[in-house]
DNA sequence: GAACGTAACGTTATAACGTTACATACTCAA
DNA sequence: TTGAGTATGTAACGTTATAACGTTACGTTC
């Protein structure tokens, strides 16, 4: 099956939890680049696929390495920063700043900020939305301080449900 | 007047929006170390004085750099970084993980995660307490995902009261 | 289809941030 | 006062990120 023959499934359910196919994602982007007027160049797209293959956050340099090993030919740092920083600025790909660690966006199609979980046991990460907390950062900033908003980092550490069944390691 | 003649005043504002001074938080912290049996070596001490005096997030090399000008001699970045282990693990400092960054706590008495507010602008952090915002992440981990919370990042940017009436750049 | 302009990429070097390993010194209690 | 535990100093290293600059790819215009 092509990329090009998978449609992309808009989805609507903030409290999806994620739960995406990595190709059925990567066409959404395609097409929404090609809506935006942007290029999902072969060096973007790779390092996106990645991600979504990856199933958890990713540091840069473990990018590169993976990138190395299947081009067998150098990548250096800034081509996956361009790559990322790219991504970035299109909504495609988010930072966790706790960890200097990557993620696909799970609803690339829509502009947000979103709450990360993430498990210190496997590593995994999840993003949810929801609206109450951005309200609330909003008064907050608004009320008590004055401040006008542009970015908000909201990640929570610990243990996620199937580390938790497994039991203490 | 030395630092031992000042009262630390407890404060159970959590709105206050960190209006502090200085020296009577360093000897809140001094009078914390006492009760809890731990020790605010000479090191830690001025690591923490430096944090308080600077009056905004300080990275750690900004901290080696003054900290060898005071003492004209070398500080290596692990003696630094163990200082700064120290006072965050005791909840004296706490760290901005989207800056790579560190600013006392305002609080130090209280245990907490707090959210910060940082002016992309000037530099300045506030931090704040908002109760509402961790009962609404502590439902989002165990309603929606099974998940179990040990720690909460959450770091709004923009820009503060200051800079938006000292008008854009 | 040649020349041009821009965006993307490659290469090298370096800045910024953080850790490991190990030797030395200090502290406190037995 | 001596030994165990804690803290510090020092050097080397590892990781993350960016700066600076040249080259390539690609769409556009003529």
């Amino acid at each position: 099956m092509t990329l090009r023959s998978i449609q992309p499934q808009p989805c609507t359910d903030s409290n999806c939890c994620a739960q995406h196919a990595p190709a059925e994602r990567v066409a959404l982007v395609v097409s929404l680049c090609g809506a935006r007027g942007v290029r999902l160049t072969a060096r973007r797209r790779q390092v996106l696929e990645l991600l979504w293959e990856s199933g958890r956050p990713m540091g840069a340099y473990e990018v590169i390495e993976v990138l190395k090993r299947r081009d067998s030919r150098p990548v250096a740092p800034p081509t996956v920063y361009r790559a990322l920083e790219f991504l970035m600025s299109q909504g495609f790909v988010s930072k966790i700043e706790s960890r200097n660690a990557y993620v696909p966006c799970a609803h690339p199609e829509r502009r947000h900020d979103c709450i990360f979980f993430i498990c210190g046991d496997c590593g995994a990460s999840v993003e949810l939305e929801d609206q109450r907390v951005e309200q609330l950062l909003a008064e907050d900033a608004a009320n008590r301080l004055g401040f006008r908003v542009t970015r908000r980092v909201v990640e929570v550490e610990g243990t996620c449900r199937s580390c938790i069944a497994a039991g203490p390691a």
